[in-house]
Formats: structure tokens, C-alpha cells, sequence
DNA sequence: CGTTAGCACTCTCGGCCTGAGAGTGCTAAC
DNA sequence: GTTAGCACTCTCAGGCCGAGAGTGCTAACG
């Protein structure tokens, strides 16, 4: 009550900041403007709808209500969300009951490390109402542990790549020439012993140790060969680009009244399609190593100007780290949102660090 | 001209044939129903506008057209399009350069066989302007050709499976007890000796020769569990459902039209999102063997009733099968949808033999 | 000085009407 | 069998209107 001397600018008090969370979080139900009346009947405000107008003003002067037309209700922009959200960001937490059921979805975690990601898409998605979004965990810096070739034909292999954290990557390789089961495994036993802990960098600096393409024994050729490709998928793991990226639950977005008209729909689908931006995006939010929220305009591209993201990495710098999320309408429950991805990433965590140990 | 004499059934004469064909060939391009007087004057037919509208009301009785209202154009209606297909299925192949592009795209084919499908859904979406639908060639009767193991942690394994097609396979085991490599070295080699080729129902019968879960040496305790995980894996190759579904080009499906209200997108999308029905489907395509064909109603789930797929199963049967498609609206252009997944099912047959000799 | 009641004003939205345009089906003539 | 002519039907866009919602301003109040 003391502070409401500045009008125009500065902190907003605490009566214009309860009406602004009250304005967002009928928002957020309704999908409707809302009037003043609304406001006073719904929340129990001690003032009367005037005195609300009067606030009205006040938060739209200051860029954090807008109203569609003249004579409609306010709705928030942009930057009331942002404010809200900045003004409780630690107050997010999840609803025990909503751990659990979370925690027991998670039970169902299959042995296969590679389907963890899209459960966690899946769970945040049913639990936020909107579209879960995830990566699986990428290793930074890839190293070999292991590798194995498996003959396919005469002149063609399957090289398969365990790398330090567990992960494989396949690829296949034409031979220079007939090789035989036997000849691959020692190939393999021979990059074995040479490749350990290798990365990148490390398998091309080694590359002529392998062998040269015109060497004498069979042997010193397909290794070399293999070296090259190694070298390669290697590579792959360095740029900085997101392998995958599952989402589900898009159709709850599409249930949302604002993307009823369908060319809304099409912007959110066309960036979802077109990876470039969120790998971008994506390494960015693993950079920054904490939740990030993205509301409507703050994105880069126009196509998600409608929508707001909510992205936490997972995992642990320097090992493996991925990517959580939540894709939902700018009109969304924020708190709820922060609250399910930073539980989801968290769980996330600890099945890292346990198989990363 | 001769058999033009019983009109209320039976087979359409020449002329009403071609009509159809018109009707079809104009709403495809212009998604507008179409009426005699514009039919006459694009397709140069030499009659007039009444003889063309007395042949529609025909093809109205036959149930091949509709109109949306009494005085719109006529619009082709499922058993329409199912006409036109059938009495032209023949003809469908692609022209010389379009095959070519296709080819071009197929150039750029990743070394990791992984990749293939999607590039195959990728090409027939830019190629059909709709959405491309494929899945990974998936073996029958899983074998195995090779076991490795590569431990993680003291009591946490990834054992890698590679089937006699190349196709790799991983998944974690909680092992019984703290075990080094050496061990799981030799675990793996045991393993290999004895499983070599085996089946699902292989492994299942010779487990108690892999070890007891008490036995003395920790060799067979180890076994024992990894066995039990292989048989599990295995059995999931058997399990008749589509494990991945790779879909490009969905925004191709938005822009048209008829999606302009998003309620028939989001039936489609609801489709495409849980997989359930598509399994299903796709599994009956395989079994068939050949191309097929599903237009409009014709789809079992409501949801599908606006639009139509073109589905064709690659690989060869008995090793290794795999689908790609479109899916489209109903009006799309047939003869170059069945023409371009018949042109990419063979390239994938192709790539399938050279790969799986 | 903040708050409030009252009121005129503005804007949207749905319903209704209307005229233009498109396309048809029928009939009678060729 | 084909065609010209014509009356008829239906949609669609545009304009009009009244109801409803919500506002901003002003003047009175404590």
C-alpha cells in the first residue's frame, strides 16, 4: 500500500500483482478476456470493479495486459506471463499426489536405455495436458569402448560402435575386397586394442597406424576402411545437432480453442518438421544447464510466436546430456508446466547417473 | 457405344468412363465441385453441357458421384475414386523424370541402413506433396547372429544382440551379482557357441543348458540372466506390431483445403498418434504383398474417413519387411501416388537384397 | 486521496435478410 | 440421342440490427 505512489512505471504492488496472476489464471481456464466484473465476482476481491478497471489501465499501461478490442476483457501479453512467471518462479513445485503418479508411469521404464526419452515425452504430456517433448541423452565428446564387425556379404560389413557411456551406433562399410568372418574379427580385435577410449580426433590421427589402403596384408586395408567410417560416425556425435527429437501429445495442443483456425496449427507443425531451429534452440537450453521458459515472441522464429516452451536438460554436463520439455499454448498453466518438467528432468537425472555411473 | 443400353447398372460405357475420369482429374486439381459447364469447356468433350449433366445424373444413380447440395457440381464420391482406380490400375508408372529425381534423392542414402525408411517417407512426401509414410524393414523370425556384452557398472550390463540380418538390438541386464569383463567376455563367448542361430524359442529351451540361477560358477549364474533378457528381445521381433513409424510431410496434409477446419486434421493426427490402428493395417499390407489401396470410408477407424492411403510393403517375405506409403486427402492424385510408392517400394527392394544378400 | 456508483459509449457477435451467381433438372425441339 | 432454353434451388458474401459485454470517465463519497 506504500509503494503505490509511482504509477507509471517501477514495481508493480502487491494488489496490481494479485490481479495479474488473478487475470492469468482465469486466462488460462477460460481462454476468454476477462472483464472486471468476472474478477471481482470469481476471486473475492475486497474492491469493486472499477477500482479493478482503474489497475486494468495500470498493468496495460505498464505492457502486461492487452485487450483484443475496445469494449472486451483483458487478456495477458507476452510479458505478464513473463513477469508471473519471473515474480513466483520458485514457488513451482509439483502436487505430491502428482509425483507419484508420475514416479509410477515411470515405473514401466523398459531395459532398453533408447525408449527412456519418449517416455519421459509421453509423461510429461499426459500430465501437462500439452505436448511432451524430448531427446534421448547424447554423449558429449564420443569414445569407443568397443567394436565389433559383423560380416553382411562378401564386400559388405555391419560395424557396430559401443561407446564409453553404452550407447551403439551402427553403420555399414563396403570391404576394398572378399573378406571373411575370420579376418573381421581380427580387424576388430586389432582396433580394439588400438582405438580404446578413442574419440573423433584420436581414430584420424591413428588412421595410417591402422594401415594404409594399398598395404600388403588384407588385414592392414579393411582396417583401415573400418578406421575411416569410425572416424566418421564419430563425427557425427561431435556436431552439434539434435539426433531425434519425439514429441507426443501434440494433440492436445490441437485441442487448445486458439489453434481451432488451422494455419496457427500449421506454424507449430511446420517448426516441429523442420528441425533446424529447435536443434539451435535445444543446445542452447543444454548450455544454459537449468530450466528455460520461452514465451510466445521471446521465440526466434515467427512460426512459434503462439506458443511457449518449457525445456530442461537432463543428465550431466560433460557425460550425456538431453533434453525435456513441455510444447504448450502461450495460455498455459506455467507453474504447473515448471513444475512437471523439472521433476521429469530430474528423474531423468538419477536414471543417468545410474547408468553412466 | 454398343453397350450404352442398360443404364441403371452394370459396366459404364466408354463415354461416361471418361467423364468420370475428367470429374476426378479437375477436383483434384481444383478441390471445388465441379459442374458440367466448366468439365465441357476443359476438357474439350464434344457435347454439350446438358449431355454431360444427364451422364452425371448416371453417374449419381451408380452412387460414383454426389453433389454437397442441389445446385453445386458434382464431386467424386469414395466408390468413385475406387472405380477410377480399379479400371486404370494398370497404367499407373511413373514418368522417366520423375523416377530419375527419385533415384537422385536415393543417392544421398545414409551408410547407416537405419536411415533408409525415413529417406524413403521423406522422397515420396516432396514427390506426392502429401504425407510419406514408412516403416523399417523388420525381420520375421528373428536369429541370432552374434551376443555381445559390455558392462556398464559392478551389477549393470548392455548386451547387444546382432540378428543374422545385421539389425542390432540393445538392453540393459541387472546382473546377479558384481561381474568384471573378463567374465562378461567369456559369458558372451559361451553364449555365442551356443546360440548361434537361434530363435526366440531356441533360447527359451536350452536356458537351463546356458546355467541355474544358483549354480557354482558365476559364469552360468551370469548366462542364465542374460538369456532370459535374449529371449525377451527376441520375442518382441516376433510380436506382430510396427515398432517405428516414420512419417514426413504432414504439413503437405494441412495445406490442402479440406483441412482447413482443424477437426478433420485432428482425427487424422489422433491416427497417426496412437498406433494401434495402423499396426493393424500395416500388417495386413504385408501379409498381402503387393500394393494397396485404401480410399476414404473405406478405412475401418472413423477417423481415417477423409483420407486415403497408398501403401506398398518392401523387402522380401520370409527375411526382412517393411512399409512405405502416402496418406493423403481422398482427392489425390492416384495414378502418380501408386506409381511413385510402386517406383520407392522397389528401390527399397533393391537396397533390401543388397543388404540382406 | 483512494474508492465507488452511474452512465454513455464502443465493439463484437449472432441472426436475419437479400441479391448475385452457379448449377441443376426438365421439357420441347432438333 | 442430343441440345437449347428456362425456371428453380441452393450457397455465399455483404449489409443491417439488436443484444450483450465491458470499458473509461465523471462526480460523489468517506
Amino acid at each position: 500500500m506504500v509503494r503505490r505512489i509511482r504509477r507509471t512505471s517501477g514495481p508493480l504492488d502487491a494488489r496490481a500483482q494479485a490481479i495479474l496472476r488473478a487475470v492469468i489464471e482465469e486466462y488460462v481456464l477460460s481462454a476468454q478476456p476477462v472483464g472486471s466484473r468476472t474478477l471481482v465476482e470469481h476471486y473475492r476481491l475486497r474492491v469493486s470493479s472499477a477500482t479493478v478497471r482503474n489497475i486494468f489501465a495500470e498493468l496495460e499501461r505498464a505492457g502486461l495486459l492487452t485487450q483484443p478490442h475496445t469494449s472486451a476483457g483483458r487478456v495477458p501479453t507476452d510479458a505478464g506471463y513473463r513477469y508471473f512467471v519471473e515474480s513466483t518462479a520458485d514457488t513451482f513445485s509439483l502436487p505430491p499426489v502428482e509425483e507419484l503418479m508420475i514416479r509410477h508411469q515411470f515405473g514401466q521404464v523398459e531395459y532398453a536405455s533408447e525408449h527412456w526419452f519418449r517416455l519421459a515425452a509421453t509423461t510429461i504430456a499426459s500430465a501437462t495436458r500439452a505436448a511432451g517433448l524430448a531427446t534421448p541423452a547424447k554423449p558429449q565428446a564420443a569414445r569407443i569402448r568397443r567394436i565389433d564387425i559383423v560380416g553382411i556379404q562378401d564386400r559388405l560389413a555391419s560395424v557396430i560402435l559401443v561407446l564409453r557411456e553404452g550407447s551403439i551406433k551402427q553403420s555399414l562399410v563396403t570391404l576394398p575386397e572378399p573378406t571373411d568372418q575370420d579376418v573381421l574379427a581380427a580387424v576388430a580385435a586389432r582396433l580394439n586394442l588400438l582405438l580404446e577410449n578413442a574419440t573423433a580426433d584420436d581414430v584420424e590421427s591413428r588412421l595410417d597406424r591402422l594401415g594404409s589402403p594399398d598395404a600388403a596384408q588384407p588385414e592392414a586395408r579393411v582396417a583401415r576402411r573400418v578406421g575411416e567410417r569410425l572416424a566418421m560416425t564419430l563425427r557425427e556425435f561431435d556436431v552439434d545437432k539434435i539426433e531425434e527429437l519425439f514429441s507426443d501429445g501434440l494433440l492436445n495442443v490441437m485441442d487448445a480453442p486458439e489453434f481451432a483456425q488451422s494455419e496457427k496449427l500449421r506454424r507449430v507443425f511446420s517448426v516441429l518438421e523442420n528441425r533446424a531451429y529447435l536443434g539451435e534452440l535445444l543446445s542452447t537450453v543444454a548450455g544454459a544447464g537449468r530450466i528455460q521458459v520461452f514465451i510466445g515472441h521471446e521465440n526466434r522464429p515467427p512460426e512459434l510466436r503462439d506458443v511457449s516452451l518449457v525445456l530442461a536438460p537432463y543428465g550431466r554436463a560433460g557425460r550425456a546430456v538431453g533434453i525435456v520439455g513441455v510444447l504448450g499454448p502461450t495460455r498455459m498453466s506455467y507453474p504447473h508446466a515448471i513444475g512437471t518438467v523439472r521433476f521429469v528432468s530430474g528423474l531423468m537425472d538419477e536414471l543417468v547417473d545410474h547408468l553412466y555411473s
